[in-house]
DNA sequence: GTACTTTTACTCGGATACCGTCTGTCCGAGTAATTATGG
DNA sequence: CCATAATTACTCGGACAGACGGTATCCGAGTAAAAGTAC
Protein backbone atom coordinates (compact mmCIF):
# COMPACT_ATOMS: atom_id res chain seq x y z
CA UNK A 1 0.00 0.00 0.00
CA UNK A 2 2.40 2.88 -1.51
CA UNK A 3 1.10 5.83 -3.48
CA UNK A 4 1.99 5.95 -6.67
CA UNK A 5 5.21 7.85 -7.54
CA UNK A 6 3.29 9.70 -10.34
CA UNK A 7 1.20 11.44 -7.13
CA UNK A 8 4.79 13.41 -6.68
CA UNK A 9 5.76 14.10 -10.14
CA UNK A 10 2.08 15.38 -10.60
CA UNK A 11 2.32 17.96 -7.82
CA UNK A 12 5.39 19.20 -8.82
CA UNK A 13 5.04 19.54 -12.59
CA UNK A 14 2.27 21.62 -11.39
CA UNK A 15 4.10 23.69 -9.67
CA UNK A 16 7.07 23.96 -12.26
CA UNK A 17 4.01 25.24 -14.42
CA UNK A 18 3.25 27.69 -12.07
CA UNK A 19 5.89 29.92 -12.68
CA UNK A 20 4.75 30.10 -16.55
CA UNK A 21 3.01 34.08 -17.28
CA UNK A 22 -0.54 33.94 -18.54
CA UNK A 23 -0.64 32.00 -22.09
CA UNK A 24 3.05 30.79 -21.83
CA UNK A 25 3.33 26.64 -22.62
CA UNK A 26 6.44 24.27 -21.24
CA UNK A 27 6.86 21.19 -23.47
CA UNK A 28 6.50 17.47 -21.98
CA UNK A 29 10.28 17.23 -22.72
CA UNK A 30 11.19 19.80 -20.82
CA UNK A 31 8.87 19.36 -18.04
CA UNK A 32 10.26 15.54 -17.56
CA UNK A 33 13.74 17.33 -17.68
CA UNK A 34 13.53 19.11 -14.67
CA UNK A 35 12.04 16.30 -12.67
CA UNK A 36 14.58 14.12 -13.75
CA UNK A 37 12.38 10.97 -14.31
CA UNK A 38 11.59 8.87 -17.56
CA UNK A 39 10.50 11.42 -20.22
CA UNK A 40 7.77 8.94 -21.82
CA UNK A 41 6.41 8.28 -18.77
CA UNK A 42 5.97 11.30 -17.88
CA UNK A 43 4.24 12.66 -20.60
CA UNK A 44 1.72 9.68 -19.84
CA UNK A 45 1.18 11.09 -16.27
CA UNK A 46 0.53 14.54 -18.18
CA UNK A 47 -2.06 13.15 -20.17
CA UNK A 48 -3.76 12.32 -17.45
CA UNK A 49 -3.43 15.90 -15.49
CA UNK A 50 -5.35 17.40 -18.62
CA UNK A 51 -7.86 14.47 -18.28
CA UNK A 52 -8.98 15.70 -15.16
CA UNK A 53 -9.15 19.52 -16.58
CA UNK A 54 -5.59 20.25 -14.12
CA UNK A 55 -3.76 21.20 -17.29
CA UNK A 56 -4.52 22.59 -20.70
CA UNK A 57 -2.58 21.26 -23.52
CA UNK A 58 -1.84 22.97 -26.39
CA UNK A 59 -0.77 20.18 -29.53
CA UNK A 60 1.37 21.63 -32.65
CA UNK A 61 4.35 23.03 -33.09
CA UNK A 62 5.13 25.70 -30.44
CA UNK A 63 3.10 23.39 -27.89
CA UNK A 64 2.96 22.23 -24.86
CA UNK A 65 1.26 22.46 -20.95
CA UNK A 66 0.14 25.05 -18.68
CA UNK A 67 -2.78 25.07 -15.62
CA UNK A 68 -6.28 25.15 -16.51
CA UNK A 69 -7.20 26.58 -13.29
CA UNK A 70 -5.88 29.43 -10.76
CA UNK A 71 -3.34 28.17 -8.57
CA UNK A 72 -5.67 28.19 -5.85
CA UNK A 73 -8.09 26.17 -7.14
CA UNK A 74 -5.73 22.96 -7.45
CA UNK A 75 -5.92 21.14 -4.35
CA UNK A 76 -3.41 18.27 -4.17
CA UNK A 77 -6.58 15.79 -3.62
CA UNK A 78 -6.91 16.88 -6.96
CA UNK A 79 -4.02 15.57 -8.00
CA UNK A 80 -3.90 12.59 -5.93
CA UNK A 81 -7.41 11.48 -7.70
CA UNK A 82 -6.27 12.48 -11.48
CA UNK A 83 -3.58 9.90 -10.77
CA UNK A 84 -4.41 7.09 -8.80
CA UNK A 85 -7.81 7.33 -9.49
CA UNK A 86 -11.22 7.36 -7.09
CA UNK A 87 -11.53 3.98 -5.78
CA UNK A 88 -10.74 4.28 -2.13
CA UNK A 89 -8.29 2.87 -0.27
CA UNK A 90 -9.35 -0.01 1.23
CA UNK A 91 -12.63 -2.93 -0.11
CA UNK A 92 -14.23 -5.11 1.03
CA UNK A 93 -14.26 -8.47 -0.07
CA UNK A 94 -17.47 -9.63 2.07
CA UNK A 95 -15.78 -11.93 4.60
CA UNK A 96 -18.16 -10.09 7.19
CA UNK A 97 -21.35 -11.24 5.42
CA UNK A 98 -20.07 -14.61 3.93
CA UNK A 99 -18.73 -15.37 7.89
CA UNK A 100 -22.54 -14.60 9.59
CA UNK A 101 -24.54 -15.35 6.69
CA UNK A 102 -25.63 -12.03 6.54
CA UNK A 103 -28.31 -11.32 3.59
CA UNK A 104 -28.34 -7.73 3.49
CA UNK A 105 -25.51 -5.81 3.42
CA UNK A 106 -26.43 -3.94 5.91
CA UNK A 107 -23.73 -3.20 7.72
CA UNK A 108 -19.96 -3.49 7.03
CA UNK A 109 -17.91 -3.22 10.10
CA UNK A 110 -14.45 -2.24 8.52
CA UNK A 111 -15.80 -0.50 5.84
CA UNK A 112 -17.62 2.22 8.10
CA UNK A 113 -13.76 2.55 9.83
CA UNK A 114 -12.03 2.97 6.65
CA UNK A 115 -14.27 4.81 5.14
CA UNK A 116 -14.14 7.49 7.81
CA UNK A 117 -10.09 7.46 8.33
CA UNK A 118 -9.45 7.75 4.58
CA UNK A 119 -11.77 10.73 4.98
CA UNK A 120 -9.67 11.99 7.61
CA UNK A 121 -6.74 11.76 4.96
CA UNK A 122 -8.78 13.34 2.42
CA UNK A 123 -9.54 16.61 4.13
CA UNK A 124 -5.46 17.33 4.77
CA UNK A 125 -5.06 16.94 0.91
CA UNK A 126 -7.90 18.83 0.36
CA UNK A 127 -7.06 21.68 2.39
CA UNK A 128 -3.80 22.30 1.13
CA UNK A 129 -3.65 24.02 -2.70
CA UNK A 130 -1.27 24.27 -5.26
CA UNK A 131 -1.33 28.06 -4.39
CA UNK A 132 -0.49 27.12 -0.33
CA UNK A 133 2.91 24.99 -1.75
CA UNK A 134 3.96 27.41 -3.75
CA UNK A 135 3.58 29.90 -0.65
CA UNK A 136 5.98 27.81 1.25
CA UNK A 137 8.36 27.06 -1.25
CA UNK A 138 9.15 30.82 -1.55
CA UNK A 139 9.45 31.40 2.16
CA UNK A 140 11.43 28.28 3.21
CA UNK A 141 13.83 28.15 -0.15
CA UNK A 142 17.31 29.75 -0.90
CA UNK A 143 16.45 32.49 -2.82
CA UNK A 144 19.03 31.61 -5.41
CA UNK A 145 17.98 28.16 -6.00
CA UNK A 146 14.39 29.09 -6.84
CA UNK A 147 15.81 31.91 -9.37
CA UNK A 148 17.29 29.65 -11.14
CA UNK A 149 14.60 27.33 -11.67
CA UNK A 150 12.54 30.42 -12.78
CA UNK A 151 15.17 31.22 -15.19
CA UNK A 152 14.95 28.05 -16.45
CA UNK A 153 11.50 27.74 -16.95
CA UNK A 154 11.39 31.46 -18.92
CA UNK A 155 14.02 30.42 -20.94
CA UNK A 156 12.45 27.10 -22.02
CA UNK A 157 9.14 28.79 -22.36
CA UNK A 158 7.17 29.26 -25.49
CA UNK A 159 3.91 31.67 -26.57
CA UNK A 160 1.37 30.81 -28.75
CA UNK A 161 0.58 32.68 -31.98
CA UNK B 1 -2.87 2.33 -3.98
CA UNK B 2 -5.13 -0.28 -2.10
CA UNK B 3 -5.02 -2.41 1.40
CA UNK B 4 -4.27 -5.54 0.95
CA UNK B 5 -7.09 -8.55 1.32
CA UNK B 6 -4.66 -9.33 4.28
CA UNK B 7 -5.80 -6.85 6.98
CA UNK B 8 -9.71 -7.73 6.25
CA UNK B 9 -9.15 -11.07 6.81
CA UNK B 10 -6.58 -10.58 9.83
CA UNK B 11 -9.45 -8.44 11.57
CA UNK B 12 -12.22 -10.83 10.93
CA UNK B 13 -9.78 -13.87 11.81
CA UNK B 14 -9.16 -11.85 15.02
CA UNK B 15 -12.82 -11.50 16.14
CA UNK B 16 -13.33 -14.78 15.24
CA UNK B 17 -10.50 -16.02 17.82
CA UNK B 18 -12.23 -12.75 20.17
CA UNK B 19 -15.03 -15.86 20.63
CA UNK B 20 -12.24 -18.52 22.10
CA UNK B 21 -12.86 -19.40 25.94
CA UNK B 22 -9.42 -18.67 27.76
CA UNK B 23 -7.01 -21.77 27.32
CA UNK B 24 -8.68 -22.73 23.91
CA UNK B 25 -7.16 -22.57 20.29
CA UNK B 26 -8.04 -22.91 16.98
CA UNK B 27 -6.37 -24.28 14.21
CA UNK B 28 -5.79 -22.20 10.86
CA UNK B 29 -7.75 -24.32 8.93
CA UNK B 30 -10.56 -23.87 10.99
CA UNK B 31 -10.00 -20.09 10.83
CA UNK B 32 -9.78 -20.31 7.29
CA UNK B 33 -12.98 -22.23 6.23
CA UNK B 34 -15.16 -19.73 8.27
CA UNK B 35 -13.29 -16.73 6.40
CA UNK B 36 -13.28 -18.81 3.21
CA UNK B 37 -10.34 -17.51 1.86
CA UNK B 38 -7.24 -19.74 0.32
CA UNK B 39 -6.18 -21.80 3.53
CA UNK B 40 -2.47 -21.94 2.91
CA UNK B 41 -2.38 -17.86 2.21
CA UNK B 42 -4.23 -17.42 5.76
CA UNK B 43 -2.30 -19.62 7.34
CA UNK B 44 0.16 -17.17 6.08
CA UNK B 45 -1.45 -14.12 7.58
CA UNK B 46 -1.98 -15.95 10.70
CA UNK B 47 2.08 -16.14 11.45
CA UNK B 48 2.37 -12.25 10.55
CA UNK B 49 -0.16 -11.81 13.50
CA UNK B 50 1.83 -14.26 15.77
CA UNK B 51 4.78 -12.77 14.65
CA UNK B 52 3.47 -9.13 15.61
CA UNK B 53 2.44 -10.16 18.85
CA UNK B 54 -1.38 -10.03 18.47
CA UNK B 55 -1.58 -13.62 18.31
CA UNK B 56 -0.34 -16.85 20.26
CA UNK B 57 0.51 -19.79 18.22
CA UNK B 58 0.05 -23.66 19.66
CA UNK B 59 2.22 -26.42 17.52
CA UNK B 60 1.41 -29.76 17.72
CA UNK B 61 -1.38 -32.11 17.69
CA UNK B 62 -4.46 -29.51 19.44
CA UNK B 63 -2.79 -27.11 18.59
CA UNK B 64 -3.93 -24.09 16.94
CA UNK B 65 -4.09 -19.88 17.41
CA UNK B 66 -5.71 -17.25 20.04
CA UNK B 67 -5.27 -13.99 21.27
CA UNK B 68 -2.33 -12.82 22.57
CA UNK B 69 -3.46 -9.91 24.38
CA UNK B 70 -7.16 -8.11 25.52
CA UNK B 71 -9.21 -7.49 22.66
CA UNK B 72 -9.18 -3.76 24.17
CA UNK B 73 -5.64 -3.84 23.68
CA UNK B 74 -5.42 -4.86 20.09
CA UNK B 75 -6.13 -1.79 17.88
CA UNK B 76 -7.35 -1.98 13.95
CA UNK B 77 -4.00 0.14 13.10
CA UNK B 78 -1.99 -2.80 15.40
CA UNK B 79 -3.39 -5.57 13.00
CA UNK B 80 -3.10 -2.91 9.83
CA UNK B 81 0.82 -2.72 10.55
CA UNK B 82 1.56 -6.22 10.88
CA UNK B 83 0.33 -7.28 7.96
CA UNK B 84 1.09 -3.96 5.98
CA UNK B 85 4.15 -3.31 8.06
CA UNK B 86 5.60 -0.19 8.93
CA UNK B 87 6.51 1.81 5.50
CA UNK B 88 4.73 5.34 4.88
CA UNK B 89 1.52 5.48 2.39
CA UNK B 90 3.95 7.88 0.77
CA UNK B 91 7.52 8.11 0.03
CA UNK B 92 9.48 10.92 -1.19
CA UNK B 93 11.71 9.79 -4.45
CA UNK B 94 13.67 13.39 -3.91
CA UNK B 95 12.31 15.34 -6.95
CA UNK B 96 12.07 18.43 -5.09
CA UNK B 97 15.73 19.03 -4.20
CA UNK B 98 17.17 17.65 -7.84
CA UNK B 99 14.82 20.18 -9.02
CA UNK B 100 15.75 22.86 -7.13
CA UNK B 101 19.32 21.72 -6.84
CA UNK B 102 19.31 21.16 -2.38
CA UNK B 103 22.15 20.23 -0.57
CA UNK B 104 20.26 19.42 2.56
CA UNK B 105 17.38 17.77 2.91
CA UNK B 106 15.91 20.45 5.44
CA UNK B 107 12.45 20.48 3.92
CA UNK B 108 10.51 18.30 2.20
CA UNK B 109 7.34 19.87 0.63
CA UNK B 110 4.94 16.69 0.38
CA UNK B 111 6.39 14.36 2.50
CA UNK B 112 5.13 17.04 5.48
CA UNK B 113 1.54 17.16 4.20
CA UNK B 114 1.58 13.41 3.42
CA UNK B 115 2.59 12.47 7.08
CA UNK B 116 0.22 14.75 8.07
CA UNK B 117 -2.14 13.32 6.27
CA UNK B 118 -1.50 9.68 7.15
CA UNK B 119 -1.33 10.69 10.44
CA UNK B 120 -4.65 12.10 10.86
CA UNK B 121 -5.53 8.53 9.10
CA UNK B 122 -3.95 6.14 11.74
CA UNK B 123 -5.14 8.30 14.27
CA UNK B 124 -9.06 7.02 12.98
CA UNK B 125 -7.52 3.00 13.32
CA UNK B 126 -6.20 3.21 16.23
CA UNK B 127 -8.64 4.73 17.87
CA UNK B 128 -11.01 1.59 17.48
CA UNK B 129 -9.95 -1.64 19.12
CA UNK B 130 -11.08 -5.62 18.83
CA UNK B 131 -12.82 -5.10 21.66
CA UNK B 132 -15.11 -1.78 20.39
CA UNK B 133 -15.53 -3.67 16.94
CA UNK B 134 -16.56 -6.67 18.96
CA UNK B 135 -19.34 -4.64 20.83
CA UNK B 136 -20.25 -3.25 17.74
CA UNK B 137 -20.99 -6.83 16.11
CA UNK B 138 -23.14 -7.66 18.98
CA UNK B 139 -25.40 -4.79 18.75
CA UNK B 140 -26.25 -4.53 14.71
CA UNK B 141 -25.55 -8.40 13.97
CA UNK B 142 -28.95 -10.95 14.21
CA UNK B 143 -28.49 -12.82 17.45
CA UNK B 144 -29.11 -16.08 15.50
CA UNK B 145 -26.40 -15.53 12.90
CA UNK B 146 -24.12 -14.53 15.52
CA UNK B 147 -25.05 -17.46 17.78
CA UNK B 148 -24.31 -19.75 14.70
CA UNK B 149 -21.18 -18.81 14.52
CA UNK B 150 -20.30 -19.08 17.88
CA UNK B 151 -21.56 -22.79 18.28
CA UNK B 152 -19.19 -23.45 14.93
CA UNK B 153 -16.25 -21.82 17.17
CA UNK B 154 -16.93 -23.63 20.04
CA UNK B 155 -17.31 -27.03 18.26
CA UNK B 156 -14.00 -26.50 16.54
CA UNK B 157 -12.18 -25.60 19.44
CA UNK B 158 -9.98 -27.85 21.59
CA UNK B 159 -8.66 -27.10 24.73
CA UNK B 160 -4.51 -27.67 25.16
CA UNK B 161 -3.48 -30.42 28.10
C1' DG C 1 1.26 -50.82 34.26
C1' DT C 2 5.19 -48.35 32.82
C1' DA C 3 8.65 -46.83 29.55
C1' DC C 4 9.49 -46.30 24.94
C1' DT C 5 8.38 -45.74 20.00
C1' DT C 6 5.35 -44.57 16.28
C1' DT C 7 1.70 -42.11 14.43
C1' DT C 8 -0.92 -38.10 13.88
C1' DA C 9 -2.20 -33.28 13.50
C1' DC C 10 -0.81 -29.25 14.07
C1' DT C 11 2.57 -24.76 13.34
C1' DC C 12 6.89 -22.74 11.14
C1' DG C 13 9.31 -20.61 7.52
C1' DG C 14 11.56 -20.82 3.21
C1' DA C 15 11.21 -21.52 -1.95
C1' DT C 16 8.57 -20.76 -5.69
C1' DA C 17 4.92 -19.81 -9.12
C1' DC C 18 1.09 -16.79 -10.60
C1' DC C 19 -0.97 -12.70 -11.55
C1' DG C 20 -2.35 -7.91 -11.50
C1' DT C 21 -0.67 -3.30 -11.37
C1' DC C 22 2.65 0.27 -11.81
C1' DT C 23 6.41 1.73 -14.59
C1' DG C 24 8.40 2.49 -18.94
C1' DT C 25 8.77 2.27 -24.16
C1' DC C 26 7.18 2.59 -28.80
C1' DC C 27 4.47 3.91 -32.59
C1' DG C 28 0.98 5.83 -35.69
C1' DA C 29 -2.21 9.69 -35.79
C1' DG C 30 -3.57 14.44 -35.13
C1' DT C 31 -2.30 19.37 -34.91
C1' DA C 32 -0.36 23.77 -35.93
C1' DA C 33 3.58 26.85 -36.79
C1' DT C 34 7.28 27.23 -39.87
C1' DT C 35 9.51 26.63 -44.10
C1' DA C 36 9.72 25.55 -48.91
C1' DT C 37 7.76 25.77 -53.46
C1' DG C 38 5.33 27.50 -57.59
C1' DG C 39 3.07 30.88 -60.06
C1' DC D 1 4.24 38.70 -53.27
C1' DC D 2 0.80 35.35 -52.41
C1' DA D 3 -1.18 30.73 -52.17
C1' DT D 4 -0.26 26.13 -51.50
C1' DA D 5 2.47 22.15 -50.13
C1' DA D 6 6.03 20.02 -47.28
C1' DT D 7 8.47 19.96 -43.09
C1' DT D 8 8.91 20.19 -38.24
C1' DA D 9 7.83 19.81 -33.39
C1' DC D 10 4.66 19.13 -30.54
C1' DT D 11 0.42 16.27 -28.09
C1' DC D 12 -2.77 12.07 -28.13
C1' DG D 13 -3.85 7.52 -26.99
C1' DG D 14 -3.42 2.78 -27.69
C1' DA D 15 -0.49 -1.39 -27.54
C1' DC D 16 2.87 -3.68 -25.32
C1' DA D 17 7.18 -5.12 -22.56
C1' DG D 18 9.35 -5.26 -17.94
C1' DA D 19 9.51 -4.93 -12.93
C1' DC D 20 7.53 -5.45 -8.70
C1' DG D 21 4.61 -6.78 -5.03
C1' DG D 22 0.56 -9.29 -3.32
C1' DT D 23 -1.58 -13.70 -3.63
C1' DA D 24 -1.31 -18.53 -3.48
C1' DT D 25 0.86 -23.24 -3.26
C1' DC D 26 4.05 -26.63 -1.73
C1' DC D 27 7.35 -28.85 1.06
C1' DG D 28 10.52 -30.28 4.73
C1' DA D 29 11.20 -29.37 9.61
C1' DG D 30 9.72 -28.83 14.30
C1' DT D 31 6.39 -29.88 18.00
C1' DA D 32 3.35 -32.19 21.06
C1' DA D 33 -0.62 -35.15 22.01
C1' DA D 34 -2.33 -39.62 21.23
C1' DA D 35 -1.86 -44.32 20.06
C1' DG D 36 0.71 -48.36 19.76
C1' DT D 37 4.36 -51.58 21.53
C1' DA D 38 7.47 -54.11 24.59
C1' DC D 39 8.57 -55.78 28.88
Amino acid sequence: MQMKTGVEQSVYAILLLNFLPPKAVLSGEIISKQLGGSPTYIQKILRKLVNADLLISVPGIKGGFRLKKDPEDIRIYDVYLAVEGKQSLYSSSGIFYDMLNLKEKDICLLSDLMEEAESSWQSILKRETIASLSKEINNNCPKENLQMLKNIVNEKMVYKG
